[in-house]
RNA sequence: GGCCCUGUAGUUCAAUGGAUAGAACGGAAGUUUCCUAAACUUUAAAUAUAGGUUCGAUUCCUAUCGGGGCUACCA
């Protein structure tokens, strides 16, 4: 790569100038920031070298600028500002590259290698109580796209969804149909199956507080009112019930989890979003409480006299945590020690990721903890990737008072938005119905996504719904505006693999592009170590940007030159390949016309 | 209280310890006899505060002030 030849040929020129050995880490070799284009394509910062030189920044820069013209063939000139060596590079690099590549439709994806262990990626997770809302929607999205992007490195990977069908909660709504439910179903109702459990489960807590309320009127604080609460109490029951496989309770379970099922195939699919295999917890969790029984017989965990059992994590920095309740049902981090297990026995994978909320930052940290106490070994090959939250203007989303961005409404509203913005911009008239139906999901889902993604992962994020989404400016409809219309110029130009020497002299925009183009790969491994979409993101648009400028400064079908005019063609065709490649992983579809 | 994350233009986002802090939206002003104007060009506008480390700090450290999260026999 060409950073790294300078850097290499910069380390042998200082070694022969001032008779010292470094390495090409202590190098700085960086893009030339867009002020000096024109006097470079890289820059090395000198100011590190001082000490080793003993001389002033630009002398020593000058130094090495001249020895790196006798040593270093594909370099052209050199400029040095301030500490600053700016390195031009041969027109004729640039066009070799995009000779060998222009035509590689995959250039720089690696293939996977199914020969090594696989990455498991849990994302989604879902609460059967809660339709997915935009919060859910960014996590999807994170997790699909790490996938994508960890694959096209060349890592196999296997998705995984973890639904959360039992516990205290899903008790919750069950009761609360089952006390005001009339026998309501999505039928009778014509409600999507997740809306109908998710309203139930606001149902519950709207009654539970009047409950507490009137409680708390005879005296009561909210802590005791909450215990004595009734529908609490039978809320506890009945997970008992559920837990000892209570005919009635469970078949009232599996009836309303298939409502909740289809409702979230539907977003699911909708998004484009797909698993490779589905956990859920009601198989998983009896698992984990063997794993805690294991524990205590091991003297690693400790049970209390009232029977709950606790792991201490003093010694760690942190608290005692529950593994299991008193009455014996298990809670979260019970049924989350079996599904560690179960992934561990079932794939024996090098890395095991968890895409969830950084809310549950402690959550994970103690799980890794205690799966390592208990000796796993495998513990250390947790990783948690913690993504911030999406909040509304006026703060943080909330279910249960309905302060929610529901995902279906939102996708419904991207779709409209594209379909309206499309009929005004009036470009695709001789569509057929179903093209323009394909094409208003394609802009309005790319604008949703692109919007979600191109936030680092780790940042929480606004939303503000009074605001619909750009579709102008740094979005996904620009970058797939761009395409378009690298695809329309293609679709034009014929014979577009005529051959271009390298003897043709570069426009300025041209190496830009191309340089933009060549660092594609650099960029798609930086994504992956990072774990982060929106790597990819702020370079699609970079590119797209570029592209755009490189197009309304030079003409591409109109060049009288033929060899230009080949160039820019095979530029233009690498550039839509890596546009196409990086939405993909981005889980973006690009339309040829729009 | 303890622990963790976070403060960048009016707003939403960028910037491996490196040059004059980039974009987009919104504001102001332009570009269609020309390969798709969902584009392009010009312009005004920001690193919360105070110290420190460094040749160099938006970035690292400390304090202060804001914002958020966790600290449940919820998940």
């Amino acid at each position: 790569m060409v950073q790294e030849l300078l850097a290499l040929k910069a380390v042998n020129a200082i070694s022969i100038l001032f008779d010292v050995q470094i390495d090409t880490d202590d190098v700085t070799i960086q893009r030339t920031i867009s002020n000096f284009r024109e006097q470079g394509d890289y820059s090395l910062v000198v100011f590190p070298l001082l000490k080793i030189s003993k001389k002033s920044p630009e002398e020593t820069a000058r130094m090495i600028g001249d020895k790196l013209l006798e040593t270093t063939p594909e370099l052209d000139s050199y400029t040095v500002i301030k500490g600053f060596l700016n390195l031009k590079l041969k027109d004729a690099v640039w066009i070799n590259f995009l000779n060998d590549n222009y035509a590689l439709e995959k250039f720089g994806i690696v293939s996977v290698n199914d020969e090594e262990p696989p990455v498991v990626v849990e994302f989604s997770s879902p609460n059967t109580n809660k339709p997915l809302h935009l919060g859910h929607i960014r996590n999807n999205l994170l997790g699909d796209s790490v996938s994508r992007i960890l694959n096209a490195n060349g890592q196999k990977v296997i998705k995984v969804n973890l639904v959360n069908d039992r516990g205290i909660h899903i008790c919750k709504s069950m009761l609360a149909w089952k006390l005001f439910g009339n026998d309501a179903s999505p039928e009778s109702t014509s409600k999507k199956g997740d809306k109908l459990v998710g309203d139930f489960y606001v149902l519950f807590d709207k009654k539970l507080k009047e409950e507490v309320a009137q409680l708390k009127e005879q005296g009561m604080s909210e802590e005791e009112a909450t215990a004595a609460s009734t529908l609490m109490a039978k809320a506890r029951q009945m997970l008992i019930l559920w837990e000892q496989q209570d005919v009635d309770v469970r078949s009232l379970w599996s009836r309303m989890n298939t409502w909740v099922y289809s409702g979230f195939e539907q977003t699911y699919k909708k998004l484009g979003i797909e698993f490779d295999k589905t956990y859920y917890e009601s198989d998983t969790y009896l698992l984990g409480k063997e794993i805690v029984e294991d524990g205590v017989n091991r003297n690693v965990l400790y049970r209390k006299d009232d029977n709950s059992v606790w792991i201490d994590l003093a010694a760690d920095g942190l608290d005692e945590k529950l593994l299991l309740r008193a009455d014996g049902t298990s809670v979260y981090m019970t049924q989350d020690l079996g599904t560690a297990q179960l992934r561990y026995d079932e794939f024996h994978p090098k890395s095991m990721i968890y895409v969830v909320g950084n809310e549950q930052n402690y959550h994970f940290d103690v799980l890794k903890l205690v799966l390592g106490k208990l000796g796993k070994y495998w513990s250390e090959s947790l990783m948690h990737l913690s993504y911030g939250m999406v909040e509304l203007p006026e703060g943080k989303m909330k279910s249960r008072e309905g302060k929610v961005v529901d995902a279906d409404d939102l996708v419904e509203e991207m779709i409209n938005t594209a379909r309206e913005m499309t009929l005004e911009l009036g470009k695709i008239e001789d569509f057929e119905n179903e093209e323009a139906l394909e094409l208003y999901r394609k802009v309005g889902l790319g604008a949703l996504k692109y919007f979600i993604l191109k936030v680092d992962p780790k940042k929480n994020m606004v939303f503000n719904p009074a605001e619909s989404i750009d579709f102008n400016g740094n979005t996904g409809p620009f970058i797939q505006y761009t395409y378009a219309r690298i695809q329309s110029i293609i679709r034009k130009a014929q014979d577009i693999d005529i051959a271009f020497s390298s003897s043709t002299p570069l426009h300025n925009k041209e190496i830009g592009l191309i340089i933009l183009n060549y660092s594609f790969p650099q960029m798609l491994q930086q994504a992956a170590g990072e774990f982060s979409p929106s790597v990819i993101a702020n370079y699609l648009y970079e590119l797209a940007k570029e592209y755009n400028q490189f197009y309304h400064e030079l003409t591409i079908l109109k060049e009288d030159d033929t060899e230009k005019k080949a160039l820019r063609l095979a530029l233009s065709r690498l550039t839509s390949y890596n546009l196409k490649n990086g939405m993909q992983m981005l889980g973006i579809e690009m339309p040829d016309r729009m």
